[in-house]
DNA sequence: TATGAATGAGGCTTCATTCAT
DNA sequence: AATGAATGAAGCCTCATTCAT
């Protein structure tokens, strides 16, 4: 692996544990086993790090987007598989969910960053819906608002497994919530 | 107002503005107009401040918390009512909220209080379901999972909120979503 | 003494022993007995303990114009008073001098603070000139470059003393040099 | 040109602009468009470079004053001469003896280096002076201060000129100043 | 010869905390 | 109770120099 993989992977788990703040250059290099100079040659701040795992975040949020829209076009997502692919992905990837969702009150950088997570999410549920009232499986409800309440319900979901792992995992029941709240006839009833 | 207060109020307004990280002692003594020394006075650390403001949020919150209950033992609290006053709450102290929002994952001390928020939360909602479902009203769901959806959904609004006010208010539809999860009969259907 | 003085006469001394570069916070603090961190209780930066030292400096100056200005009212300052108070002067504050003499390349701050020294010694010169030509003692010279010319050879004998102690003192023939171009008649022959 | 040559270039345009501390082996190397390792098989250290383009500069200055001391063999040499051809060598080195005057209180080295230039001028100031007193053309004034007198009035000639280039130049009247001190007769008043 | 990643000492600065007054 | 100067550890970052390739 690179030094700079190095250096993003282990500040990586660290901001995820830590925090960005108790996260030291001093603390990162010794568990990079590195010198704290060799960070410097690799990235120009220690902010440009976190940008740098926010911006690889991205690319990868967005990859699972666009697979989610591709089997959308061909009609065979279900809400479940919809969450179902979201919840895996967060779980592969939760140290960086972890350093988005715990980041953006801290700086202005991390706090567009989640602003970009969100408004990919909502996108992605608005379509879910679009095509579900269209199809006649979803009730007609207004687009936006009703994305961005799915997508609120998956960052809480998303938050409370990373946060409070203690808390006992409703995420069933949470796609069970939605269905009956747009979920056209009798199927809706269970 | 006593000089411990104004340090409390005058690290309320700070911490919601920039963070608990960039409030310093010696930012909070020039704000307050009193000494650093004399922070020292009042609170055994920087820290402490924090727990003290979560401390008075804490019982903020469980005052409103016993009014709600008080009003659904007289049975007239409809679920429109019950997030209608909680929204009111997030008006009113809305500098509380940022901290306990922001700064969860900072310290394990914030990441306790808002434990206790969202379990305070959840039982409030669930006491609110399982009265509901007694009377008929509300369809049979499970009582502490549904707590937390609904918690969750409340916590995204107020997130939603106060850090990205330029996203467009969608409180009045999410309150609609949950009425067709929960509520039973042709009302449901609108 | 206060420690902003302490300070300040510190740095002076280090400054021009070593220059601006080599003194670091941490030999000031070291060789002035107190903590680095007390430097930033009583200055901005370290370039703002520099910038005090020449603000002073330009005071000490000011002042000795002022009376070497009164003397020439009183008509009573000859070529060799004028410069002897400034070799006194000189002798007075050789680690102001010298500083502002050594740093002026590099720092745009220091070349300010040079340049209003020059110009205030010009400017002094070129006074006496104006006096001495109105009334007959001194050859009809052009005053501001001729008031150039002696700031510049008075610059000379400075740096030559501070820098080059080993170099014999010529400042006595520099005003018989400066006599004979300047001063009118027989005298100026001897 | 060689890397050598390259390097010692580079790093005198670069001392010259932003001074020796500001010039950083990183920024030498990209500006010079090499490795940061290459510097260092070259020479031994920052400051070796520094030390090869005051020697550099030493043997051109030592051309120029045997140029002046040939002209002056002939007996063709003026003052307006002398001081014209060291006028030329100014516009034709800036960068060199910006270094040379703006580093001599920095590095016991530069500072030794200007002694020598010190010295060289003052002796050939000197030489002139001697010839001219012994054959009646200038009046009989002590050798060597005076000779450190001209070079002292040199060096502020350049120095003006090199960092304080809005001030007028006052070198034609330098000139006429030094021969109304210095040159025998008639043509001494003009 | 040349490269450029790596080093680590050291630079400036910040900040929570203490303490004499 | 209040002050505010002093502390010193620790933070981020720079840079001359080295070394494996």
């Amino acid at each position: 692996m690179s030094t700079k993989d190095l250096i993003l992977l282990t500040a990586k788990d660290m901001i995820s544990e830590v925090g960005f703040h108790k996260m030291t250059t001093a603390n990162l290099a010794r568990r990079a086993e590195i010198s704290e100079g060799t960070i410097y040659r690799h990235f120009e701040s220690k902010e440009d790090i976190l940008q740098h795992i926010l911006e690889l975040f991205d690319q990868k949020y967005q990859n699972l987007a666009e697979q989610c829209r591709a089997r959308m076009d061909k009609g065979t997502l279900t809400l479940e598989d919809l969450l179902g692919c979201h919840f895996a992905f967060l779980d592969a990837n939760a140290a960086d969910i972890k350093i988005v969702l715990g980041a953006y009150s801290i700086l202005e950088l991390t706090r567009r960053s989640m602003a970009r997570f969100i408004e990919r999410l909502r996108g992605l549920f608005e379509e879910f819906l679009s095509r579900g009232i269209k199809n006649g499986t979803l009730r007609d409800v207004p687009l936006a608002d009703t994305g961005m309440i799915i997508a609120n319900m998956f960052f809480g979901l998303m938050r409370t497994k990373l946060y409070w792992p203690e808390i006992a995992d409703f995420s069933k029941e949470a796609i069970e919530f939605c269905r009956r709240s747009l979920v056209v006839g009798p199927e809706a009833r269970q």
